[in-house]
RNA sequence: GCGCUUGUAGCUCAGCUGGAUAGAGCAUCGGCCUUCUAAGCCGAGGGUCGCAGGUUCGACUCCUGCCAAGCGUGCCA
């Protein structure tokens, strides 16, 4: 509809130029707006505003102008100018109802488009560390990337989505040590846990099951664990240092072979249950990417000669650095530490070059917000790379804040005292937790109160479009048990019918849901799509209880009948980009 | 100190990238079930869009300066 009124404006713009009214340079850019009040029609655009400066006349002239060659159009029924010079377009109201036999034909796949045919665009998020279950904070990146990347496909992109693993680093040293400690006190040995260790029961679980299956294989004399180990924060010392010297300690007497294994039995378990529960969740991913792979295979070397022959090297201190600063970024970053050992950044610049590597065209990083000052830093080294830094987007999503009634609470993987998403999950239900994680902007800070979600007086707004569908399907029913049967083209040859003021308003609002999906996926904002589906689910709940569909005139039932299942269609497609489930009765 | 993000109704948030009278949901108050599910609908009250300037036909939206909150500013990840 908009592209039809573009071009018609387009046309009168040239057929404006050929008669010397307008300069022939001028390019304006033609903006075509919904309109919220009915009396100034469906579509407007200022463009007579615009070309008044340019032009040096009276906005309202020129308006006048710009009507005047307009070409005819059917689906145009009267065009107006209004205020200081905006043209109004009234929209013939028989075209209105094409959107019905649309969605009647297209069915599922409405509102798809191809603009993004043809471009590669990898999705990573979550990419939460293996070190515990995911939390709440994890919830909302996971509900929000997945439905990011549900957008990007529906309007034609070609998607990958990407959890980037961490199993390498310091991090990591914590967990297994902190599993092999847990497992040691299993064994009847005496060892104080370290203060900076991970303390969730999960370590416990797989301490627990490593002694049940291995014995006594790993078990080591507390005194040989613990002598001469700089003491914890609790006694007056380092708590980084107390727990570097375990992480010695642990490799020194696990050696070579057995170390690995305590390693391994956290990662594997820890990311099977991440990957359970993002499963139940909902949220499925193309490819698991492992930073350890990065390390053995080369890359991250690869990825620092390729810095390094590009001049952004250098030598201070022992340390070798990456001249980010030279590039938009704040200062200089360290890529390998005076130990010889890389840094994470290091990590993420071979990812990066990766995900270059692999050849997709757009590359979308859903981080955490706390991890804003990473842009720059990797933009430079995309840029130092030879690569285009604008083919990388980070969308930053804010931590949901946990409330239980007005009192805040903890988030702290370390101290082990965090709500997870499971718990989350079970609590409240997966769909009116992604329906919650997504109804806000992303970048927007969040309160998320337990208390009020897990009531089960149920304020929440998933059920209210859930209710509307559940609704339509009720009707259907109703439809059987009168004895009646839906006649799809009956309805359709008497969709003229459809004058109420709600029946306007609903079909009105049907024909943006297609604009609305496409906005939504290019601007990354899934929030837009929910509030729309909550605007066509009061529409239709207003309908409902102002009319009765199931009337004896078949004419105007079928018709009825046909406007709210194509509502039913589309509240079914927009749920279903968002994984949130459809009931048919409530 | 510097950087990023945020500031809109009592609360939680939208506001289509500069358009016409700033909107929802909760909460409060008042109505609507012998009729397709009342998990619904209708109505009322509630606003100096953080503050002050600037840009223009026109600003919640753009520019500048303040104020407040969160985060960042590691040879942690």
């Amino acid at each position: 509809m908009k592209q039809k009124l573009e071009t018609l404006l387009q046309q009168a713009v040239e057929s404006l130029k050929s008669e010397g009214i307008l300069d022939q340079d001028l390019t304006p850019q033609i903006n075509i707006n919904r309109v919220k009040d009915a009396a100034h029609g469906d579509f407007s655009t200022n463009l007579a505003l615009i070309l008044a400066k340019p032009t040096q006349s009276n906005p309202r002239q020129l308006a006048e102008k710009i009507c005047a060659s307009l070409a005819d159009e059917s689906i145009v029924s009267k065009v107006e100018i209004a205020g200081p010079g905006f043209i109004n377009f009234f929209i013939e109201a028989e075209s209105q109802f094409q959107v019905i036999k649309d969605i009647q034909n297209v069915g599922n796949k409405f509102g798809f488009s191809k603009i993004g045919a043809g471009t590669k665009v990898q999705v990573e998020f979550v990419s939460a560390n293996p070190t515990g279950p995911l939390h709440v904070g994890h919830g909302r990146g996971a509900a929000y990337g997945s439905a990011v990347a549900n957008l990007l496909s529906a309007v034609g992109f070609d998607v990958s989505k990407e959890y980037y693993v961490n199993d390498a680093g310091r991090q990591m040293d914590i967990l297994a040590t902190s599993i092999w400690l847990r497992y040691l006190e299993e064994c009847g040995e005496v060892v104080a846990f370290p203060s900076n260790g991970y303390r969730g029961d999960y370590i416990r679980d797989i301490a627990f099951n490593i002694h049940k299956k291995a014995g006594n294989e790993y078990r080591r004399p507390a005194n040989l664990v613990l002598e001469a180990i700089p003491v914890d924060e609790t006694h007056g010392g380092d708590k980084e240092k107390h727990i570097d010297a375990l992480i010695e300690r642990a490799k020194t007497l696990l050696g070579d072979s057995l170390y690995p294994d305590v390693f391994q039995a956290g990662l594997s378990v820890i990311l099977e249950d991440i990957k359970e529960d993002l499963e139940a969740f909902g949220v499925s991913f193309e490819e698991w990417f492992s930073e350890r792979q990065l390390m053995k295979d080369g890359s991250i070397q690869e990825a620092l000669d390729r810095l390094d022959k590009a001049g952004f090297l250098y030598q201070q201190e022992g340390a070798t650095w990456f001249a980010s600063s030279q590039l938009g970024d704040d200062k200089d970053r360290v890529v390998v530490r005076d130990n010889g050992q890389t840094t994470y950044f290091a990590s993420d610049i071979a990812y990066h070059m990766n995900k270059l590597d692999r050849g997709f065209d757009q590359i979308i990083n859903i981080w955490g917000s706390d991890h804003h000052g990473y842009i720059p830093r990797v933009k430079a080294a995309m840029k130092a790379l030879g690569a285009d830094d604008s083919k990388l987007k980070v969308k930053l999503v804010q931590f949901a804040i946990l409330y239980r009634g007005k009192e805040k609470l903890p988030m702290s993987t370390r101290s082990g005292e965090f709500v997870t998403l499971r718990q989350l999950r079970s609590e409240v239900g997966t769909d009116a937790a992604r329906f919650f994680y997504v109804m806000r902007k992303s970048e927007q800070h969040m309160d998320f109160d337990l208390k009020l979600a897990t009531s089960k007086t149920n304020e929440n707004p998933v059920f209210y479009v859930q209710y509307a569908h559940a609704r339509v399907c009720s009707v259907l029913r109703q439809l059987d048990k009168k004895g009646w049967e839906r006649d799809l083209i009956l309805g359709m040859e008497n969709l003229d019918m459809l004058v109420e003021e709600h029946e306007t308003m609903l079909l009105t609002t049907l024909s943006k849901y297609a604009e609305t999906l496409e906005r939504a996926a290019l601007q990354h904002e899934p929030h837009l799509l929910i509030h729309y589906l909550r605007d066509l689910a009061n529409n239709f709940h207003t309908y409902y209880n102002a009319h009765q569909f199931l009337v004896e005139d078949e004419a105007i039932r079928n018709a009825r009948l046909n406007l709210i299942c194509a509502v039913k269609q589309i509240l079914a497609n927009g749920l279903g980009l968002l994984n949130i489930n459809t009931p048919e009765s409530m």
